[in-house]
DNA sequence: TTTCAAACTAAAGATAAACTTTAGTAATGT
DNA sequence: ACATTACTAAAGTTTATCTTTAGTTTGAAA
């Protein structure tokens, strides 16, 4: 029996019949429509003869193809059902335990992405999500641990506030703009001596004089954070926490970032040697470095633009 | 509906339950036990699970493809059902009319690669073939025609003799070795001012001084060719249509390939521009075009070979 | 008719997947 | 013990595939 080539072409073809356009098959394949074009046309090449009839109103197959449709349905119909099947079967967890506030700011809004193409894995992170903890280590840590631990990347402090509150400051003073203004702080920030707020910031790029203590302290910068949304304040933060809000306008800062303060520590990674060699481990991980390698980029290229640009 | 990739992967593994062997699978796919092996290991990273049983005597799938195994068979089979039915369904033929020598010493030992790669295609070769003649003109013409027609290789007028033939030689007397031997001629070289036969080749290099033009006269090289295998003689031939014989030892050239005469033309090809459009027609002239360029490097380097290398 | 937008195509270059090679391991038979 | 067979690992290479950019075609709207 002969053995079958051109499987992605088959696909296309089987997909581009069933949706009835070619974009339509390169939005759910991830890829261009031209790539698609070619897969189909590759096929048509090899056996030299039209396969589908590219017309005005969407697709058809031509008569050469009629006769093959219902077995190519059922092909891929079959391997879909394979390919579900086995995705049941390799339900897997992965357990982690990071920093509060980067697992609630940074991973939380970011981890969906990874769970679309990995449904089977399941997360437990800080002791909740699809599955309950589990004794002894987990097998991921994120947060700032030893100097040995991989760096995943380096955060900017800025301090941050609400939209509305941003359309006010350009009446202020500009050397003494923010005296007065409503300060929002976390508890780190007092109890902390690693942990920059306000009071290191003021010293560093002036701007007010007096009481920079003074005000709200959050435990958790999420609830700080949300305090902000809601123009109640300024608040000093971790520029990596605040990346989707910054881009959707909801939350703005309001100097350039280049008056940033460094965090002590980058966020680390640690993972249990045990873990490392499952797959599903080394997929999130994957992942997981490619998420923080794009954080850093958009760290440093909003550091790099406010050197040059003023707008804040 | 969730899209399935590792296609190739799925296809291997099929393929591997079937047959038992990597290796087996290997061999039907036309790649090394290797490659299947990564393909099978690509899926199984992929899903995180072991898919196969890589057991002493054969494979086993595991528990979890066990499942999925009917569906898997059953979508591969109706693949090779999809496949092979428009296979059929593409049957074309392709007519071609070429210089009666060339056709059967150069091109019909060489077809039967592109034959088996594309078994549906149908030729017409000098009115002989799968399918009788056609009204009109062919699709495509080989011989030595109009110099604007593409050249496919130029060849060399080398002697040729047979196997037992040279071992008498080299007693001979290396001035005026073939003083007396047996030679063949073709029709066409007493015939067609443009066709270099011994006659010339004599002028040209010597070794013989009377009758040059004495001996039996072929109409068909291919009959010449006859006799010279079974040592009636030596003739004076395209050294393109004598490779495979010489590389089979089956024929012998007795001199230098340095010591040729150049054909006066070389093979040219001229494809109808109506059937051009044709992707059978393209798909032949493309491995033509191969297949003679394969040849034009060949008599190159037996023609640079014997620069150096003084064995005939 | 002209103009525009959407979908597809062509060609080139860039990227990523797939394959081969080489070397090595483990099991099986001589 | 030794050779043989089948599979695996890792590296490097080749090939396939994809993206990009620009251009064509089609069908609808102005």
């Amino acid at each position: 029996m002969s053995v079958t080539t051109h499987l992605k072409s088959l696909q296309a073809l089987e997909m581009a019949i069933r949706e009835g356009s070619l974009k339509a098959v390169a939005d759910r394949l991830g890829i261009t429509p031209a790539a698609v074009g070619q897969r189909v046309r590759s096929l048509e090449d090899y056996l030299g003869t039209d396969l589908l009839l590219r017309g005005r109103s969407g697709l058809k197959p031509t008569a050469e193809l009629e006769h093959s449709l219902k077995d190519l349905h059922m092909a891929f119909a079959a391997l879909v059902r394979v390919t579900e099947s086995l995705d049941f079967q390799r339900v897997s967890e992965i357990h982690i335990v990071a920093d509060p506030d980067w697992a609630e700011l940074w991973l939380a809004p970011r981890i969906d992405g990874f769970r679309e193409e990995h449904p089977h894995i399941q997360f437990c992170i800080n002791g909740a999500g699809d599955v309950p903890v589990r004794l002894g280590t987990p097998d991921i840590r994120i947060g700032f641990s030893d100097a040995q631990d991989e760096p995943l990347f380096s955060d900017l402090l800025v301090p941050v506030t609400g939209p509305d509150n941003v359309r006010r400051i350009a009446d202020w003073d500009p050397v003494m703009q923010m005296e007065g203004l409503p300060l929002l702080h976390l508890q780190a920030q007092r109890d902390d001596d690693d942990c920059p707020g306000w009071v290191e910031w003021f010293q560093t790029f002036g701007h007010r004089k007096t009481g920079p203590d003074r005000g709200v302290h959050y435990k958790h910068t999420r609830l700080a954070l949300e305090a902000v949304r809601e123009n109640v304040g300024f608040l000093v933060c971790g520029l990596s926490l605040v990346l989707r809000d910054y881009e959707s306008g909801s939350i703005v800062i309001p100097f350039p970032v280049s008056q940033h303060l460094k965090a002590p520590h980058p966020y680390r990674l640690k993972v249990r040697p045990d873990s490392e060699k499952r797959p599903q481990v080394q997929r999130f991980v994957a992942w997981l470095r490619n998420a923080a390698g794009d954080t850093r980029r958009q760290i440093e290229e909003l550091a790099a633009q406010s050197d040059t640009d003023q707008t804040g």
